[in-house]
DNA sequence: ACTTAAAATATTGTATACAATAATTGTTAA
DNA sequence: TTAACAATTATTGTATACAATATTTTAAGT
């Protein structure tokens, strides 16, 4: 919650935030407090902060006495994570149909979002595309005016990142722009349960392009992998 | 999120959020991290920690160079925080009534919180109430098996306590046990449309029954606040 | 070679130290 | 008395130290 007038661990969960959403962070990958710390320039304590609201939204995991590591999501957590996300993600969409009734709701940056994706899709950039549709979901909580509903999306986000770069096959068909661009549609047509429809069948589609088959990889040096 | 085999910081989090729930820790009343040392018998840095997991939910509000305090929703903050909670619980409410014509759900442990909640009510015991009410919401959520689903809802249940305690007139008709019978009721009906209905009009209820005309109130010891 | 045990190393958990900043108190002037 | 300012005190932000625990390496025995 950013009622916290930013303090710099905040640094290090954001920077950890990316790495991940730009796949340079793998899960499973352990990550030592004394070795971030020329890495950040800040001393063990501001990396623990760090760490510690990271292991607290679940993107990191943290045993006793041992490093924190990526967090790995198995088949059952990555369900859970989409269920979740159906039950928050329908309240935004709800909100949203709502607040565009009313004339309240502008929808230009996700307009812009979406044709982002399709362009990055169109060019096979597909690196970029688990950033770029992650900030769709995200940015359609934060049109929703409701600090709350955003933070309780937030650390779904970067877990759904790790799930895919484990179990999806071929990025491009997890999060499909082209559903983004039908549930934009859906909003501005003024009709709620086509709306509601439109995001719990997109949702239930990431899941479905997993293939929850695959061998896990582990992987353990961190060079490269920040900025 | 309760990956984290239990480090000692946690028993911060938990004893502040109980003092929230029962009422001994008013909104606004500051927390000092040296003063509460002898009262928790941790140093200053673990329950620094515990300070940061609270402010990260919402529940301390955390100014740079300043102690935290307890949270103080205004009007427009604690309209979000039921809209948020509306939003999540609903889709509790969704998992359960699926669950239950499945038979994979058990209601006894929320029925019997159901007949406390009556029994306090009717001997008026109304301290302890505002934790009852809180715990029935809670147990739904954990009835799903979801723990993002409840780490979500978490932060929120003791933000609506603060909110209650600062502009509910009398506790009793906040959070009301009958409507939580009739919840109940709804789910063990199989009938989604009802539930769904009744868990939005049961959150409409507690915020209708809110006097956001009074003033704020602040404290400012906290002897007699913690077991 | 392989396994086991022990020593050495590295990393975390917690406490504490010190500088930077805020809050409080005391003093003076109007 | 009140207001403004200075001096004092208290509290936070960050770094570091040290013990407890894990991990790795080494060495010995089979």
């Amino acid at each position: 919650m950013s009622t916290t007038l930013s303090t710099s661990s905040d640094d290090v969960v954001e920077v950890i935030f990316e790495a991940i959403l730009k796949n340079r962070l793998n899960p499973g990958v352990k990550l030592s407090e004394i070795s971030l710390q020329e890495e950040f320039g800040y001393s063990r304590s501001v990396i623990r902060q760090g760490f510690d609201k990271l292991v607290d939204s679940g993107v990191l995991i943290h045993k006793k006495n041992q490093s924190v590591r990526v967090a790995c999501p198995t088949e059952q957590e990555t369900k859970q994570i989409f269920k979740a996300r159906k039950a928050i993600e329908s309240g935004v969409i709800m909100i949203l149909v709502e607040k565009y009734h009313n004339k309240q709701l502008d929808l230009t940056e996700v307009d812009s979002l979406v044709s982002k994706e399709k362009q990055l899709h169109d060019s096979e950039e597909l690196a970029k595309l688990t950033r770029l549709s992650c900030d769709f979901h995200l940015t359609l909580a934060e049109l929703c005016d409701n600090k709350y509903l955003v933070e309780s999306l937030k650390p779904l986000i970067p877990l759904s990142a790790l799930a895919a770069s484990v179990y999806a096959d071929r990025e491009s068909n997890f999060c499909s722009f082209a559903e983004h661009q039908e549930l934009i549609e859906a909003i501005k047509s003024n009709n709620l349960k086509k709306a509601s429809d439109a995001i719990n069948v997109h949702l239930d589609h990431c899941v479905q392009s997993l293939n929850f088959g695959v061998q896990v990889k582990t992987k353990n040096s961190y060079s490269h992998i920040f900025n």
